[in-house]
DNA sequence: GACGGAAATT
DNA sequence: AATTTCCGTC
């Protein structure tokens, strides 16, 4: 039991999106699903009421940079019911997704990483139809009138 | 800050 | 398997 921690994880902002039930990763116990880092991200990257913490990168599709890393991580570490997260072992994390194609680094850019979205996103998880509030800014690269 | 090995945790 | 934790190295 944890108590103060529901496992039921909400979406951050108290917003109606989520993901869908199989986009959540249900290995072994029976009742507790567990978001994905980069669902997290997503989530997150969804919301105006976080673009001073975390936002999309004008000019390169897929591209986002974490204004805020101590707010993100605490933002984390809320969700997954790890009060002692930090942007260094978030980081960590994140860094375990370049061998799995998920993200890569933009070089010299601090605190910048970049969705491999043709790679693994689109091909695998159709579901992402999100959409940025602010039209100037469209990560989706084109991707968005194709999912409609 | 960023990287990645290693061990622990869930 | 996907992190979380810890840490030496650059």
């Amino acid at each position: 039991m944890k108590a103060g921690c529901s496992i039921v994880d909400k979406p951050e902002g108290g917003g109606g999106y989520h993901f869908p039930e199989w986009a959540y990763k249900t290995e072994s116990s029976p009742g507790s699903r567990q978001i994905q880092l980069w669902h997290f991200i997503l989530e997150l990257l969804q919301k105006e009421e976080f673009r001073h913490v975390i936002a999309w990168q004008q000019g390169e599709y897929g591209e986002f940079v974490i204004k805020d890393p101590d707010e993100v991580a605490r933002l984390w570490g809320r969700r997954k019911c790890k009060p002692q997260m930090n942007y260094d072992k978030l980081s960590r994390a994140l860094r375990y997704y370049y061998n799995k194609r998920i993200l890569h680094k933009t070089k010299g850019k601090r605190f910048t990483y970049k969705f491999n979205f043709n790679k693994l996103v689109m091909p695998n998880y159709p579901f992402i139809n999100i959409r940025p509030n602010d039209p100037s800014i469209d990560p989706w690269g084109g991707w968005s009138s194709i999912l409609g």
